[in-house]
DNA sequence: CAAATATATGCGTATATATGCATATATTGA
DNA sequence: TCAATATATGCATATATACGCATATATTTG
């Protein structure tokens, strides 16, 4: 019996291998900073704007903005404009939902 | 009712939000380089000697053998030692699952 | 149209790290 | 003990990127 990953990449040329792990590195890459965990639990209570972001992580209004957009050029957030006024959300739940497994065990070894 | 994430991190001062986050970015960086991705590919089909990873991953030993370390250390993978040859196999299986849940998300993508 | 506000982006710099090369260390066998 | 083999590591370098600062862009309001 084959795995999900094993059906998927059986077909695949070492190319092909190459650029899956080269996109999976992308995606993981994308999680790989504390700046941007931060955003993204801070979208996690709810659409926000860049400013609102700004106002709860601290950071400066310029890395905000990149990180966000970051986040949601690779698929994670989604972003709605009102006015003058950018909002971001969750758009990719699953991903959202491996981050924080991820964060509720580090956060348990720190107890 | 309040999810793991919730229930792990709501007594945690911001400080200690912060070595969460980090730790967390920590831990993605392990797994956003294709080089370690394809090394862990190698190793998830049994355990495997340096020298056998470098002959399938076609990197230079000096970096296999820096990658696998950075695995161990990082508890993704066990290393054992047997006379002059060091042996490394899986040692967090849901880090390794987690991977190829994505691996496969993403390699499907591409068929 | 001018001013104010929200967001995005160009540019320079500092920092992290992957890699190559050479070499050190450890173990085995003659 | 010496040679051969397997693995680890020090060092220099190239590359990626996070951040600060200044500024551009877009929208609203007067």
């Amino acid at each position: 019996m084959k795995s999900r990953v094993q059906k998927a990449t059986q077909s695949l040329s070492p190319k092909q291998m190459e650029k899956v792990f080269s996109k999976v590195a992308e995606y993981f890459s994308v999680l790989s900073e504390p700046s941007r965990l931060r955003i993204m639990y801070a979208v996690c209570s709810g659409e926000k704007s860049v400013s609102e972001v700004v106002e709860m992580c601290g950071s400066s209004q310029a890395n905000v903005s990149r990180h966000l957009m970051a986040l949601h050029k690779s698929g994670i957030l989604q972003r709605r404009k009102e006015g003058v006024t950018v909002y971001y959300s969750i758009a990719d739940n699953a991903t959202v939902e491996m981050c924080q497994s991820v964060c509720a065990k580090i956060a348990e070894s720190i107890h």
